[in-house]
DNA sequence: CCTCCCCAGAGGCATTCAGTTCCCTGAAT
């Protein structure tokens, strides 16, 4: 991955962000802003580009090269570390806070000197918020919802991040000559929506040098604890990671204990008790003798257990081990199932890549069929027409003749209005091969306004696709209200299939709900609303919700042949 | 700040709506 330039992205949309408090030319934030997620989006390394290189990247001209040079160069951007030092960190943390942007933030920073989220949920408590001029009773109340969403998500992170230090710890300690087997468990082997700590689990008869290879990691900060069977550090991002060294033949077990969850190790350890055995991290060992039986694979203390190997997405104590137990476990559906992606943007509203080179991404994904949905009219801001969409089929038309063997769909995603009609009338709507429509706008409507909004849009014919149903942005913004059994009630008869959104903010539907609409006979579509290249990759998280669902591929419609979604979409 | 291209300087730069407060900010992808 392109670390150089997400950290460059990052200092230019904190220059943006640290501007836009102190008050600059509205425009020139907005160039940093688009510039930040062009240079994101860049597939070449920014950090082995020169100035006329980095010119070369859509948006980005003299100024901002220059200034991801100085990052190349020094690390860090001469203009934020200046204007880091006007603006205390807090008050930057304060435009962090939902509803709360950098207008707010400034004016509660210079008339009343508060300048952290403590500080500013002290001042709402005493009432002093409300004599500013533009604030409020119900400004304060949002700010305390605000507040307190943040502090649930608290010091967790969202999957992709872990996901990717998770990658790179576990390679380079792979790299270790002292290590015979590495791998991550815990919630991120569970694939749980966020992270709270990466635990690693290394196989080594010598654990001493892999420990100081760990500590000596280059994005390690701090070491909090280090022996010989745990060390554990923080990274540059605050993340905790621990590392546990287990003998060879202690892997299965460690592997099991760690992965958890420990609801799930619960059950298994009454299990093996009422057997006469006692599992713990080091083995499955015999009650009585204390003798080892096995544990050197997953699978082998499962199978001691008398149960299949259950796959980690369904270790929550969730019924998996009664499954397990009838022989019943479903056949999870995986990466490698999915013929098909039904939701993805190009730089025709707001996507980062051309419609060409999205569409090579997903060649390589080795795809046969692929959705472009680029943003409907109702979306004011991505200035959306008739006549550009139809420029786009025709493109779209054009290039599958470069493509015998990915079959390219035209489609849109609409948005589904408050009172659950959506952007074309029925006429335009019959063009499309794949119409995805989705919540985004009017969030807070009350359930029965919603949940009427969601029916109307499935029994809309030419709506096949939900997406991302409760519109939640994990750890900002709670999921909208509605009565969601009767929504998947609608969605069963109407043919209608939810998203399972990959989006690492989003993975919308969530696991729980998957269960329980798939009982109602719900089908599912799993996408990546991919707007950049990269984005591509993050399917892999969708497929662990939807394993945390307990979906199997017959359930999932994008894993079907291009013949039997075609028919279930009806526009064959 | 970027693009364009009369290579210097003009023209362009997502827009709209909801919420809250009283005119403006923040959110929407």
């Amino acid at each position: 991955m392109a670390r150089a330039n997400d950290e460059a992205a990052e200092l230019i949309q904190e220059l943006a962000d640290l501007l836009s408090i102190t008050g600059g030319d509205a425009f020139k934030i907005r160039a940093y802003e688009k510039a930040a997620r062009a240079i994101a989006g860049y597939p070449e390394d920014v950090s082995g580009l020169d100035l006329a290189g980095l010119k070369k990247i859509p948006t980005v001209g003299e100024a901002i090269a220059k200034k991801v040079l100085d990052y190349t160069i020094t690390g860090t951007i001469r203009q934020v570390e200046e204007l880091r030092a006007q603006i205390p960190a807090g008050v930057r943390a304060l435009t962090t806070i939902p509803t709360l942007g950098p207008k707010k933030a400034l004016a509660v920073y210079e008339e009343l000197g508060i300048s952290s989220v403590p500080e500013l949920a002290q001042a709402i408590q005493e009432g002093r918020l409300r004599d500013l001029k533009g604030f409020g009773a119900k400004t304060e109340d949002n700010i305390l919802r605000g507040i307190e969403l943040m502090q649930q998500s608290g010091e967790r992170v969202l999957i992709d991040a872990a996901a990717d230090l998770a990658d790179e710890i576990v390679a380079a300690l792979t790299a270790h000559p002292a290590v015979q087997r590495c791998a991550h468990a815990g919630s991120l082997r569970r694939m749980r929506e966020t992270i709270g700590d990466i635990d690693i689990l290394a196989a080594s008869t010598d654990p001493h040098p892999i420990m100081e290879a760990f500590t000596a990691l280059p994005y390690v900060t701090d070491v909090i604890a280090s022996g010989d069977k745990k060390t554990s550090v923080r990274t540059t991002r605050g993340l905790q990671v621990d590392l546990r060294v287990v003998p060879p033949e202690s892997w299965g077990a460690a592997l099991q204990y760690f992965t958890g969850s420990q609801a799930h190790n619960i059950r298994t350890r009454e299990i093996a008790v009422r057997a006469g055995l006692k599992l713990s991290e080091y083995g499955l060992f015999d009650a009585e003798s204390g003798a080892l039986i096995v544990s050197e694979t997953e699978e082998e203390v499962y199978a001691r257990l008398g149960l299949p190997w259950i796959p980690p997405t369904l270790r929550e104590d969730g019924g998996e081990i009664e499954a397990a137990l009838r022989g019943e476990l479903p056949r999870l559906v995986t990466v490698d199932d999915l013929k098909g992606d039904l939701h993805s943007h190009t730089d025709l509203t707001d996507g980062l890549a051309t419609l060409e080179e999205m569409v090579e991404a997903a060649a390589a994904r080795g795809l046969e069929y692929y959705a472009i949905t680029d943003h409907a009219p109702n979306l004011f801001m991505q200035r959306m027409t008739d006549e550009k969409m139809l420029a786009q089929r025709e493109q779209v038309r054009a290039l599958q003749a470069k493509y015998p063997d990915l079959t390219l769909l035209h489609g849109t995603e609409l948005n589904i209005n408050p009172d659950g009609e959506v952007d074309w009338d029925a006429d335009f709507l019959a063009g499309f091969d794949v119409c995805v429509a989705s919540v985004h706008s009017a969030f807070t409507q009350d359930k029965a306004e919603m949940t009427r909004r969601f029916v109307r849009a499935c029994e809309n014919p030419h709506v096949h696709v939900i997406g991302h149903p409760t519109a939640r942005l994990i750890g900002k913004r709670p999921p909208v209200d509605a009565d969601w059994d009767e929504v998947f009630r609608a969605a069963a008869r109407t043919g209608t299939a939810l998203e399972i959104d990959s989006f690492p903010d989003r993975l919308d539907l969530p696991a729980d709900l998957i269960r329980r609409a798939v009982r109602l006979g719900v089908k599912f579509s799993i996408d990546t609303d991919a707007h950049a290249l990269g984005h591509h990759r993050n399917i892999r998280f969708g497929v662990g919700t939807a394993q945390r669902g307990w979906l199997t591929p017959d359930d999932v419609i994008n894993t079907w042949p291009l013949d039997r979604l075609r028919a279930f979409l009806g526009t064959s």
